[in-house]
DNA sequence: AGCACGCCGACT
DNA sequence: GTCGGCGTGCTC
């Protein structure tokens, strides 16, 4: 009996079997449309089989092979087969979540018409094409570059070093490479944003090759047609962001992971993906290279790269002779700030005005207060679907809730006792802005957030203002911080860090280094000098001086002894269950039901108590969490296998949900 | 996840 | 007497 097993998109933990009497070998790695209880669905055959373990009489006919392209690979279905183990997530949720939305419905994008582009053949003649000479390498450059290769087969290198060290130069070396050779590369990158600049420099340097983007803002049949270009082998070179890391590659000879500490390689809902780590695996399987660059490296990375599992590629300068920026502590305890600015960063701001460069104060909290509040009653403005407070939006008189997006007007006076005399209490960036534009008339000031900045329209409007050196005071989020050059910017001042420094999350402070260095970084290119000006009232706390040395390693070794000490990743691996449901009571019950479950099975893997999440509700949803540890990777996948196929089979309280985030960035 | 079936409250 | 609430069970 022809039996083909298919992976549907369903959150069930096991593959569906189809009597398919024309199927063959090679359909392994196609879609297929089948008949599953009322309706059609389209999934992916994983395996042929010729007998069930279903009777007979349950198994219904396969509705169509889809052959109008060509199957899936054996190493992608491998890939997506590791995520769904690791993640201990439905094999069909994550072959459905690695096609593109078009492909996965079943459908084909239309053949794009024979365009210019395409009717050239993407033969390899790269160093015919006429192109500018290429930038001199620095020596530590050349060494990364001849170190990728050095080497066959899999290894995992991290290269380490800052803005303007000239990483980017080394990725594009190494993948001159590999086009040389005839292989393709992939290139993944933290942000959407990034993915056009990008884009941009890749095709500039590389104008005979076929590249190809990857990212969720694209729309359905670009999507499509790109993962069948890259699956096709046409597409020599793919970037894009997390969600690229699925592309099917045949020739695939080279993956970089860029900015690899960033948070957002790690997906936050759904497949709890990490990209890198994906990657990571993907590298070992394909038997390549894979380089993870960062100038401020993930712990995990960097402790890896120092016991010599990764080899670590440093790149110790500037690459373009400039010196690093000056840092320098502003000890804020002993005076009275205006409005929040210390006389050193209002000086330093005067006198970037004096001399017509440009100034950025950084404070990583938006909106012009995080709550209004009535003192006379101690009225707050709350979010009702939230435990948040609502953000106080000066600039288009709304309150709103940054968590659900939860809006409203702002009340005129007290709901609670009709008092109109409310208070805004703290700073966001937009009472920043407005501080700045009456302390300092003459210039021109440009608040950069997610508010003002809400449509890559409006984004490239800002970038475009400040490029023609029209903003002379940029205040911003850490939208600002991240893959722009500001050529004219010499002074960046940080307001209210230290907020990050004694968060209840073990990992702020790693983010807090990474965020001050990466937003420091954007100050002194060129030839003028940066200074970096950092207000706080702890100045002698060891992540601040670290910073004034720009000595990551300094930092990054002192956060992994506290981490070894305190046994917290990277010296224990942790899985984290959330559950949601009406009531905390709801959601710590069923926890407490899923740890009773565990301790049956928990060998070598600590459980601890189910606790309320941090934001306790969302969207009027009450959440909880329990996190389990192990020091053994091999323990703690053992025990997730168990534990999930024994969750799965409880009865779910109505309105009840929950989810397993392996590796979990969040607390 | 959908979608059925299946028993208990307030409405034409 | 019926519409409909969501509890429980199944999908190859």
């Amino acid at each position: 009996m022809n039996i083909v097993r298919v992976a549907l998109d369903l959150p069930l933990p096991r593959l569906f079997d189809y009597l398919a009497p024309d199927a063959v070998e090679s359909d392994v790695g196609r879609r297929v449309t089948v008949p599953f209880g009322k309706g059609l669905r389209t999934g992916v055959i994983v395996d042929l089989a010729t007998a069930s373990e279903q009777p007979d009489a349950k198994l219904k006919e396969v509705a169509a092979i889809l052959r109008d392209m060509p199957a899936l690979p054996a190493e992608w279905l491998a890939l997506c087969d590791f995520c769904a183990r690791y993640y201990q997530t439905p094999l069909g949720e994550v072959t459905s979540f690695a096609l593109p939305p078009m492909l996965r419905r079943g459908k084909l994008p239309r053949i794009k018409k024979p365009a210019a582009k395409i009717a050239v053949s993407p033969a390899p003649t790269f160093n015919a094409v006429h192109q500018p000479p290429l930038p001199r390498l620095m020596p530590a450059q050349q060494a990364a570059v001849s170190a990728i290769f050095d080497t066959a087969g899999f290894h995992v290198m991290l290269l380490h070093g800052v803005t303007g060290s000239g990483k980017t130069e080394v990725y594009l070396r190494a993948i001159d490479a590999v086009l040389a050779r005839g292989g393709q590369a992939l290139m993944l990158v933290p942000e959407i944003a990034l993915t056009p600049q990008l884009e941009g420099r890749v095709a500039a340097r590389f104008p005979a090759a076929h590249i190809v983007c990857a990212n969720s803002g694209m729309a359905d049949a670009a999507r499509a047609r790109g993962f069948l270009e890259a699956h096709a082998g046409r597409a020599e070179i793919v970037l894009g962001t997390r969600l690229a890391v699925f592309m099917p590659m045949p020739r695939l000879q080279l993956i970089i992971v860029d900015e690899e500490h960033d948070a957002s390689f790690k997906q936050q809902e759904g497949l709890r993906y990490s990209a890198r780590d994906v990657a990571i695996w993907r590298a070992h399987q394909s038997n390549i290279p894979i380089v993870l660059g960062s100038a401020t490296p993930s712990l995990e990375t960097f402790h890896h790269a120092s016991t010599g599992r990764y080899t670590m590629l440093e790149l110790p300068e500037r690459a373009v002779a400039e010196a690093m920026p000056a840092v320098r502590i502003i000890d804020t305890r002993r005076e009275k700030l205006q409005e929040g600015l210390s006389a050193a960063l209002l000086a330093g701001l005067q006198s970037r005005l004096d001399r017509g460069e440009q100034s950025l104060v950084f404070l990583n909290r938006r909106g012009y207060a995080p709550v209004l509040a009535c003192p006379p009653c101690g009225w707050i403005s709350r979010c009702r679907r939230c435990a948040a407070n609502l953000v106080l939006h000066l600039a288009d008189k709304r309150l709103r809730c940054h968590h659900c997006g939860f809006e409203a007007r702002v009340p005129r006076a007290c709901p609670d006792c009709g008092n109109v005399d409310l208070l805004p209490f703290g700073r966001g960036t937009q009472r920043l802005e407005a501080m700045l534009v009456e302390r300092f008339p003459q210039a021109h000031v440009l608040r950069i957030d997610r508010d003002s900045a809400s449509t890559p329209k409006k984004w490239q409007a800002l970038l475009a203002t400040i490029h023609a050196g029209e903003a002379d005071i940029l205040v911003g989020t850490q939208m600002l911080a991240k893959g722009h050059d500001f050529p004219l910017l010499t002074l960046v001042g940080a307001v209210g860090a230290d907020a990050a420094l004694f968060a209840a999350d073990f990992r702020a402070p790693e983010r807090l280094f990474a965020q001050l260095m990466q937003v420091g970084g954007r100050s002194g290119r060129a030839d003028l000098p940066g200074e970096v000006l950092i207000q706080t009232e702890y100045p002698d706390h060891p992540l601040y001086q670290a910073l004034i040395d720009h000595d990551y390693v300094r930092f990054a070794q002192s956060q992994l002894g506290e981490r070894r000490i305190a046994g917290f990743p990277p010296f224990s691996f942790q899985a984290m269950l959330r559950a949601e449901a009406r009531s905390m009571e709801q959601a710590l019950a069923f926890l407490a039901t899923a740890r009773k479950a565990a301790e049956a099975i928990a060998d070598g893997v600590t459980l601890y108590d189910p606790v309320p999440m941090r934001l306790q509700r969302l969207m009027t949803l009450e959440r909880g969490q329990l996190l389990v540890e192990s020091l053994s990777r091999p323990a703690l996948q053992s025990f997730l296998t168990a534990w999930m196929e024994q969750l799965y089979a409880l009865k779910m309280p109505g309105g009840l949900r929950w989810h397993l985030d392996v590796d979990p960035l969040e607390f």
